[in-house]
DNA sequence: CGGTACGTTGAGTCATATCAACCATAGTGG
DNA sequence: CCACTATGGTTGATATGACTCAACGTACCG
């Protein structure tokens, strides 16, 4: 235990994560498990959680930083699935069909991140149908998430699709009090999550620059015109 | 009963499905259970089962037919994001995550249908583990899928996505003895898979045709040469 | 027989990818 | 301290895949 103050190894049960997230049902006892079985690790940016077609020994549950999920398609090319921030948990998809993973998972910003083993996922699934019931909801949700994003891919533009995605960005990371979004990404992997060139993301910020939507500051991307974004994207909400 | 048996309603407890599918660790008293609260449909090509965004009482198991699952995007146009067949479940999404439906489902081929209420597979995922995490597991390789499918329509040309989808329906639903694909879709809806327009389905079956990798007899399409298909999509399995 | 839905083909356009050159920055090692 | 290299960013020129629009053919149906 003393250990684990010593190189600052955050508790469970006072981890905001559970507040909130998948956890919120686990009884005192089973959060303590968590806490005795976990393993803590710290990544910096670029380190490569696990790949795809791996098998993986257990799942991922994020305390701070940020890690891209994503699958490597034709020559390569990434293709980002999605974010995990602090509270989420990744990984955790294929400990419960038992698949291989079928995608990667790399730092982006550095990280404070959880390794829980396979078993305690699986017991508590059987045991706890609350937490069960969590972990289908996020399961689900995900997938509709999923859904989602097949439909903008294969129906919008990319000037429509790059908009949105930094919407979602907004959405999920925020903006600080300069209303720079808080989250730092390269031009590719803007590109890798919209689905295009690298080049087209270049051409089309430049191009929101000009019309007063966004101001650059590197890979800093100050949101000047939220509105102007979400009528590009043709979102309605 | 008398009733049931008149009008050809399949018992739950001699239904294929139960074999192999989602309902395989369910008891019998369970499967009884299913059997006599389930709601037995006819539906019609064309038959809409529900339609997204709103809020579903229960979720439906195919006995026969085919039901195409989309979602509506922009003016309008369908994405289909998979199709059921005898054995699969529909709209369970909606029932685990409570929120409403994120997809509309159509007939595509004659169906027979059970509509089973909500809290049945509340209540079972909540009792029996084994089944619980049974549906995690369809609902895990859904979203894997769902990941592939982002990955693809991302990153390959229609040309590539076209052999591909045509390669996914020989394997969800075979090719009768001469090798004609055993599902009979529009123009518009392939193209409604593939995320493209009805004309470039067209043009490239007809390229496909020309290229001795197909046969198109209306609706039919007999499969040639798979292996060009392989080789198109880039698909090395 | 007209109507409706589906299929086909052609022509023109445009968004986006590709290719290539170049700049900026930072880290490395001699 | 200076090349050296790697990585990321930017811009321009060019090519082209795919969409759109439009016309027309076909088949089935009441």
């Amino acid at each position: 235990m003393m250990k684990q103050k010593d190189i600052n190894i955050p508790f469970c049960d006072n981890c905001p994560v559970n507040k909130t997230g998948v956890f919120r049902h686990l009884s005192k006892d089973e959060i303590d498990i968590i806490n005795f079985e976990k393993d803590f690790r710290l990544y910096k940016r670029g380190t490569v959680l696990y790949t795809e077609n791996s098998r993986i020994s257990g799942f991922y549950c994020i305390n701070k930083g940020i890690i891209k999920v994503f699958k490597t398609g034709i020559d390569g090319k990434e293709q980002i699935i999605r974010f995990a921030k602090p509270g989420d948990i990744i990984a955790y998809r294929s400990v419960l069909s038992n698949e291989p993973a079928c995608t990667s998972a790399k730092v982006i910003e550095d990280a404070r991140v959880c390794f829980i083993p396979a078993h305690i996922l699986t017991d508590f699934v059987n045991k706890n149908p609350l937490f069960s019931m969590e972990v289908m909801k996020l399961t689900c949700h995900e997938l509709g998430e999923a859904n989602e994003y097949i439909t903008d891919i294969a129906q919008k533009t990319v000037r429509e699709r790059l908009a949105e995605v930094l919407l979602i960005l907004i959405d999920d990371f925020g903006l600080d009090n300069d209303s720079y979004l808080q989250i730092s990404l390269t031009r590719e992997e803007l590109a890798n999550i919209v689905g295009t060139a690298t080049e087209s993301v270049i051409r089309l910020l430049s191009e929101f620059k000009s019309d007063n939507i966004i101001q650059l500051n590197g890979r800093k991307i100050k949101i000047i015109d939220q509105k102007a974004l979400k009528k590009i994207s043709n979102v309605f909400s």
